[in-house]
DNA sequence: TAGATTGTTAATCGATTAACAATC
DNA sequence: TAGATTGTTAATCGATTAACAATC
């Protein structure tokens, strides 16, 4: 596959949220939207957003603006939302537990096929229908499930062997939910949600506004 | 208080992750590090960490490096960690049980102090010896305690009403866990964790690394 | 056609990296 | 003092915004 262009992660993280507001327009039955309208919805300027979608291709019509429901979609194939995802969580403790439970990721094509703890507790278990099985089963169902993504939710100590061992094993994307910054080979791909991190900026931010 | 220039926020969110590696240090019993030996563990340019580190003054010593003790310490000021912060949760779901249950919050001084919700079958649970109120008792609690953070882990139906609730009672930093944007006035602050645009990143770029 | 709005180039702004004088 | 490493200025790089020609 020839990449006409390295595409920058600012520009990435932005389209989810085009997609999100593009949806919401699409149900609300907006067939057309322009820039500028868009711009100050979503407070981005107008510059930025065809900046952005430029970078994939020309979705608009000079004089029109953009079909909602084309654009919606073209930008949901970007995304690779077109094709389905299977995942598997390591980790069934609380917000593994609580991912597990989450239905709004099956709806765009993320679907979970596996639960994996050391805990015997836990093992046998079952989340909506999927029974949790020892982590020692792991490698023989990675090896036999295609399995695009892993979401780590495991206490920290484990997490960089457990992530070396899926990637060898062919798992391509890592959700890691640990305090832990994650090294693995080119190919595999890592993205972090350090509730911890994102916590302390927002008491960064209080403090320093104290008294605006 | 007279603000000497706007710090970026980029700068910001890389503070917790040199607190953590600094963290680390320590307990290792490591006492100096220069920023060229911190930029290899942390692949990052030793220079990034000197202009970080100097938008908030001196922290180091020529020819010597930065003591590891003082430095963890001054960056946990910065970001406000000396200060206990007291939050609730609204929305005891999935998500809301997972993080009421996390406890290593509380280590860095953010206490949870009140759980709400709206379903009947979980008002009047405990978790962690918290017990969960009705949703209409939150505007009392708020204004006879002092709440620092709102975590909004509810359907996103209600969030936007709720949030501005929140800050016309005094709270002053909203965790927001739906997938909506909050525009709440000045010198209340938002910190948004969007899992699903989180997922939908990494989908892209797996799909786009495909064959690497 | 006239008006509108895109696609795209150019200008600006901000963030990162490099370099080096200051100094421990 | 000599060596090391910071603090800080200058250079580079990249991302955002502005402007406008292309065109529907």
């Amino acid at each position: 596959m020839t990449e006409e262009r390295k595409i920058s992660m600012a520009v990435i993280r932005r389209l989810p949220r085009y997609y999100r507001y593009l949806g919401e327009l699409l149900d609300n039955g907006v067939t057309k939207i322009s820039s500028r309208e868009l711009s100050e919805k979503m407070k981005v300027t107008a510059s930025q957003i065809r900046q952005d979608l430029n970078n994939f291709g020309g979705f608009g019509q000079q004089g029109y603006g953009y079909n909602v429901e084309y654009l919606h979609k073209e930008i949901g194939k970007i995304l690779g939302l077109e094709n389905t995802h299977s995942m598997i969580i390591v980790g069934v403790g609380n917000l593994g537990q609580a991912l597990a439970n989450y239905t709004s990721f099956e709806k765009r094509g993320f679907n979970l096929i596996g639960l994996f703890d050391v805990n015997p507790r836990l093992v046998g278990m079952s989340i909506r229908g999927i029974e949790v099985l020892d982590i020692d089963k792991m490698e023989e169902f990675v090896k036999e499930h295609k399995v695009d993504i892993a979401i780590l939710t495991m206490p920290k100590t484990k997490v960089k062997e457990t992530a070396e061992n899926l990637a060898k094993w062919g798992v391509r994307g890592l959700w890691n939910f640990s305090p832990v910054d994650l090294f693995v080979p080119d190919g595999v791909q890592v993205e972090n949600v350090h509730l911890s991190h994102s916590l302390m900026t927002l008491a960064y931010r209080i403090n320093e506004c104290e008294g605006e």
